[in-house]
DNA sequence: TGTTAGATGATATAATATAACATATCAACA
DNA sequence: TGTTGATATGTTATATTATATCATCTAACA
C-alpha cells in the first residue's frame, strides 16, 4: 500500500515536510504564486491526512485571518487541484492533500466510510483498460476518478 | 462499448421497455413497492439516457403532480439506487438509469463534460486489482466508483 | 379493529458551490 | 513615471444539492 491509513504507520512530520517543499519548489520553478492562503490550505490538508470539507478548511482560515468567505477557500483549492497538490474526493464532496505530488498519476482512493480516512493508491493497469474502452468508443478522456468506499482496518477492529 | 453514447446508435425504445419490465418483475418478485413516483423517476431517467440532477427530475414530477418537494425525488432515487436501477454520478451530483440492471456489476462511466451524456461500461479486471490492493491493506470495500470525464465522439466532431 | 410497516406530504434548513463585481498588488514596459 | 495588464483577493449575494423532522396516509394483517 503506498500510503497507510493512519498516522501511526508513517512519519507524518516528514511526509508533510516533503510535500510542502515540493510545492514550494514547483511553484518557484514555474512562476506560480504559492500565496499565504494557498500555502495554508495545503498545510491544513496535509496535517489532517483525511478528507476535509471546504467549509471545515474555511473555518480554520477564518480563525487565522486568512479569509472568511467561501470563494477564498474554493479558489485556493482550485489552484492546488490544478497543480496536483490536492485531490477532490467526489464521493464526499471533500478534499485531500495528494500524497504523491508531481507524478501525474491517476490516483485511486480507499475511503473509510466510518472515520473518513483516505488512502491514496496508485492505479495500475486498471486505468489503461478503461482508456482502451474509451478510445474504442471515440471518447477522449480527460480525467479518471476511482474511489472505493468501505471500512478501513482500524474501524473494522473497533 | 456496451452502451452507445447517443440515441441514434441503439433502439432506445426497446432499451427503455426492457429496463421497465425488469424493474416491474424484480419488484413484484421481491415484494417491493414500485410506486408511481418511483416508476416515473425511473422512466424519466431512462428517457433521457444521460445524467440528470435531482431538481431537474423534480421539475417534471412536479408538473405531473407526483410531488413537489425535494424529499420526494431523493427518496425515489434512494430506492432505485438501492435496488440497482439507478446510479449516481458522483462527479456531476446527478443520476442515470442503469443500463444493465440486476447484474450486480461495478460500473464505470464515461461522462461527456460537454453534453453530459453518460455511457456505462462494465469494468473488467481493473476493479479486481483495486480490490486486491485494498485487501492487502485490510480495507473492506463496499462499493467502487469509476468515472472518466472527457469528451464524447459527437462533441469532438462538433 | 387496532397495530404496524412502508410510503408520502410538508416545512424547514443544512451543506456545498459559484456568479459577479470591486479592489489590490505588482511587474513589465511605453 | 505612469500606465497597463495579469493575477490574486475581498465582498455580497445567490445558486445548487441534500437532509432532518414530524405529520399523515394506506394497505396488510394479527
Amino acid at each position: 500500500m503506498s500510503v497507510p491509513m493512519t498516522h501511526a504507520h508513517h512519519d507524518h512530520g516528514k511526509c508533510i515536510q516533503n510535500a510542502r517543499l515540493k510545492a514550494d519548489e514547483y511553484c518557484r520553478d514555474n512562476a506560480l504564486q504559492l500565496t499565504p492562503v494557498r500555502k495554508r490550505v495545503h498545510e491544513i490538508l496535509l496535517g489532517e491526512h483525511r478528507a476535509m470539507g471546504a467549509y471545515d478548511i474555511l473555518e480554520t482560515l477564518s480563525e487565522e485571518g486568512l479569509g472568511s468567505q467561501p470563494p477564498a477557500v474554493y479558489r485556493a483549492l482550485d489552484f492546488l487541484q490544478q497543480h496536483g497538490f490536492v485531490h477532490k474526493i467526489e464521493r464526499l464532496n471533500a478534499f485531500v492533500a495528494c500524497s504523491n505530488p508531481l507524478s501525474h498519476h491517476t490516483p485511486a482512493f480507499l475511503i473509510c466510510g466510518t472515520c473518513k480516512a483516505v488512502a491514496e493508491e496508485t492505479t495500475t493497469h486498471d486505468v489503461s483498460a478503461l482508456n482502451a474502452t474509451a478510445a474504442a468508443a471515440g471518447f477522449d478522456v480527460d480525467r479518471i476518478v476511482v474511489e472505493a468506499v468501505g471500512t478501513c482496518a482500524d474501524c473494522q477492529d473497533a
